[in-house]
DNA sequence: GAGGGGGGGAATTTGC
DNA sequence: AGCAAATTCCCCCCCT
């Protein structure tokens, strides 16, 4: 077990703790919908998966041809045209809030983009490989409604909360994907706040024990959905995230060989 | 050149 | 009080 990995666990315990203790309310309560975690079975309902290894996962650490192509961003669905303007009557959260950790942003994006008031504002790219991307007409409000839910004194914007987001790269918990307004989760957040990344490094695999080494993918095809790290220091579970691109750009298949992966 | 998106340094604020 | 996380401000770069 990595320290990321037992950061992340004592993270997700605490949050478990939270939704286990509110699972009586009901998820649907626009008004304060933000205000306390999502039950479980609210996040596990937009993931119908009845077992875990039903579905294909992207992050195949043995199979780098497995993985299954995802969903091209430009065919995204109507629904990012959608208007929901409950989405975005959003009180102040209770401040001093007892036995509360404070809510995580990649908490409150999962959570996003786990409910369909959101769709216009963020959506999964590749709910599998767990990346996601803001769509750029409606990310500021979303931006603006996650500062309202934090009791920000200023409004958020997608600025700050892409600053926010890009200090997650340095913890590895969120990674920017080249592409734009689009990035990936670690799959063991993914996997911890319900979603369907199934697939752990192993205990053995660099990924879950050596953080610190930067990689830079380069992908014949389509440079511009490189996953990369920049220069801080990353966790290295850079195979699940090397092998991330986007279909109708590159083929996972023939871009991800070892020539193509460059260790900076 | 303008605008949007992205990256990051640094200081500050906030909550645990 | 100390720390982690987030916020805020700022500047810069790249691309279209």
């Amino acid at each position: 077990m990595s320290f990321l990995d037992n950061d992340i666990n004592q993270h997700f315990q605490d949050a478990n703790d939270v939704i286990q203790r509110h699972s009586d309310d009901p998820y649907c309560d626009t008004e304060y919908k933000y205000f306390e975690p999502p039950m479980r079975s609210s996040i596990m309902c937009c993931y119908p998966i009845t077992h875990p290894f039903d579905v294909p996962g992207p992050y195949d650490w043995n199979e780098q041809t497995s993985w299954p192509h995802v969903v091209p961003y430009d065919s995204l669905g109507p629904s990012v045209t959608m208007d929901y303007p409950q989405f975005y009557s959003i009180a102040p959260p209770p401040r001093n809030g007892k036995g509360r950790k404070k809510l995580r942003l990649f908490e409150y994006l999962h959570e996003a983009l786990g409910d369909p008031n959101t769709a216009d504002s963020i959506q999964w790219t590749d709910r599998g490989s767990g990346t996601f991307h803001f769509i750029s007409k409606n990310k500021e409000k979303l931006a603006e409604c996650w500062g309202k839910r934090k009791g920000n004194r200023k409004t958020m914007t997608y600025q700050k909360m892409a600053r926010a987001l890009r200090n997650y790269s340095r913890t590895g918990e969120i990674i920017k994907v080249r592409r734009k307004l689009t990035y990936q989760f670690n799959p063991s957040i993914i996997q911890r706040l319900g979603g369907i990344s199934h697939v752990i490094p192993p205990a053995g695999h660099p990924g879950a024990s050596h953080p610190g080494r930067e990689v830079l993918l380069h992908q014949q095809h389509a440079p511009a959905e490189q996953a990369y790290y920049g220069s801080a220091a990353a966790p290295d579970w850079h195979s699940w995230y090397g092998h991330f691109s986007l279909q109708g750009d590159c083929d996972l298949s023939t871009s991800f060989t070892s020539s193509t992966v460059t260790k900076v």
